[in-house]
DNA sequence: CTCTTTAGTTATCATTTGATAAATAAATCG
DNA sequence: CGATTTATTTATCAAATGATAACTAAAGAG
């Protein structure tokens, strides 16, 4: 196998996932956030509750600037923190309501481009979609 | 197809190629460039030449920030501005030497991280993952 | 019980990035 | 030719982000 080839396909390829993320997401953010704590807002939706210095190693902020931010999108009551019983310094974070309308209303409209993107894909090519993510996330993109 | 398992997949597999992508160039910055400026050397290095209006699109920079950015870049002596023949309001912008210098480096790097993550597929393996890039480049991540 | 480590906070400062207004100069349109 | 559009620059300001030092409080180790 041509591996030239193929790390430049990898190169390409990555390039496009970014731009069509890019494209996918940019006008979902309210004039209410950041980048940065959309980024955040984003992580934890997935992964609550979280912690803050999972926050810190995730999204690679240092723990004052995480800090900071996380205060932020707590004044603005998108989320909040609540100490865990087993260790009295941690805390864990979650969306709020509000926090979780939020995300809700853009991952729903992310959804929506999602779907308008394979509209014209027939079963067949949707299986090979879904085969094809399976593949490159174990193979390539794993952890 | 249940649609929204696919998109879970999508979204999964997005933040992933982010991940992995990240990990693989985050300390092949030097320390002489800032991060958007490094976006743009990437740019320029893949697509060169190019001019100021395609890094403002492609890059989503306004003109007045992308020509700051690229001067500082220019300064750095990283890449070089030449006007262009038919339209001379326009000017092409490729690598300098030094700037060719800095991102072999890093394609070099990144293609060695590239290797070291799919050193244990066996041949079958790499024929999926190429299969794989090509499948989703054109179905799901298209521009 | 001290010592060290872990989790997080607050404050501060420098740098980077984003946004906007106003200018120049060349091309194009009518 | 004059008016408009396109490509780019310069200057300026505000906001976001990154980096660092110094702090509190709880947990864990010996």
């Amino acid at each position: 196998m041509d591996t030239k080839k193929l790390f430049q396909k990898f190169v390409a390829f990555t390039t496009a996932v970014h731009r069509v993320k890019h494209e996918m997401t940019k006008d979902v953010r309210t004039g209410e956030i950041t980048p940065v704590q959309y980024d955040i807002l984003e992580y934890i939706a997935v992964s609550q509750p979280v912690t803050l210095s999972e926050i810190s190693d995730c999204q690679h902020l240092s723990m004052p600037n995480a800090s900071r931010e996380l205060k932020k999108l707590a004044e603005k009551n998108l989320c909040e923190k609540f100490a865990a019983s087993e260790d009295r310094r941690k805390q864990y974070i979650r969306l709020s309501k509000k926090g979780e309308a939020m995300m809700n209303k853009v991952f729903e409209s992310v959804e929506a481009r999602f779907l308008e993107r394979i509209k014209h894909a027939s079963e067949e090519d949707l299986k090979e979609i879904e085969h094809a993510l399976d593949v490159l996330h174990a193979k390539a993109f794993y952890s």
